[in-house]
DNA sequence: CGGGATGTGCCGGTCGGCGATATATGTAGA
DNA sequence: TCTACATATATCGCCGACCGGCACATCCCG
């Protein structure tokens, strides 16, 4: 699971979200730092309702504009969290590493 | 930056290393559960090269074998430090979310 | 002498992300 | 009024990363 797929199913964690509105409210978890595309948005939402870990909540028309409202699955959240403890201990185990090379220099390529 | 690459590059945090032990190292991080393939690990390593992540750090010959030591340059040392934090912050607002909808099982959003 | 471990490398397929594009309506400003 | 812009959904094709499979070579053990 990439990036995109993660930030989409995070902003989907605490409340249900049409489309356009999961595009802001990622833009908000990453400060501003990710923008979601449309492409990748729906592309994404097709393959997780095929996989489950998402599915319709709702289909209304709002102001004349119609809206798709998405909610994680049990599967969703269980997938959600998975993922999410990996990438902790992944970053974890980064971290650890980056600074144990940091109070054991000599390794810095060629020079001692 | 996806998963593989990240690894490979977390691999190289604390030491030096060449492409096979590449893998086994990888595969102890993971805890068995991630196989760098050869196909995925020496396009990464090409990629990473051209990008200035890591440099050869030596070529010698062991046993009647090639060998071609990795090192990560200061670039990668600093992307990956900046991968691993955006990691655990996405990892942390994922799980935050998480707890925060399964105290709060009702559909209208944060606050009930 | 055969097979497994060590070690490097290429090739083609697949899949996800992304830019571009299309369609439609409500709202705000020139 | 008319022209943008924000809201809202959706498709298409390109590209790049990953991956399985394959090839090649040497060393060690049985």
């Amino acid at each position: 699971m990439q990036e995109p797929t993660l930030l989409l199913l995070t902003a989907l964690a605490d409340a249900p979200r049409h489309g356009y509105a999961l595009i802001q409210e990622i833009a908000a978890i990453s400060d501003g730092r990710v923008t979601m595309r449309t492409g990748t948005l729906y592309g994404a939402l097709d393959r997780l309702l095929g996989q489950g870990l998402i599915e319709v909540a709702a289909e209304e028309v709002v102001d004349g504009r119609a809206r798709r409202t998405y909610a994680l699955t049990d599967a969703g959240r269980g997938a959600l969290a998975t993922e999410a403890e990996r990438l902790r201990t992944v970053a974890a185990e980064a971290e650890r590493r980056l600074s144990a090379a940091a109070v054991r220099p000599g390794v810095r390529g060629a020079f001692a």
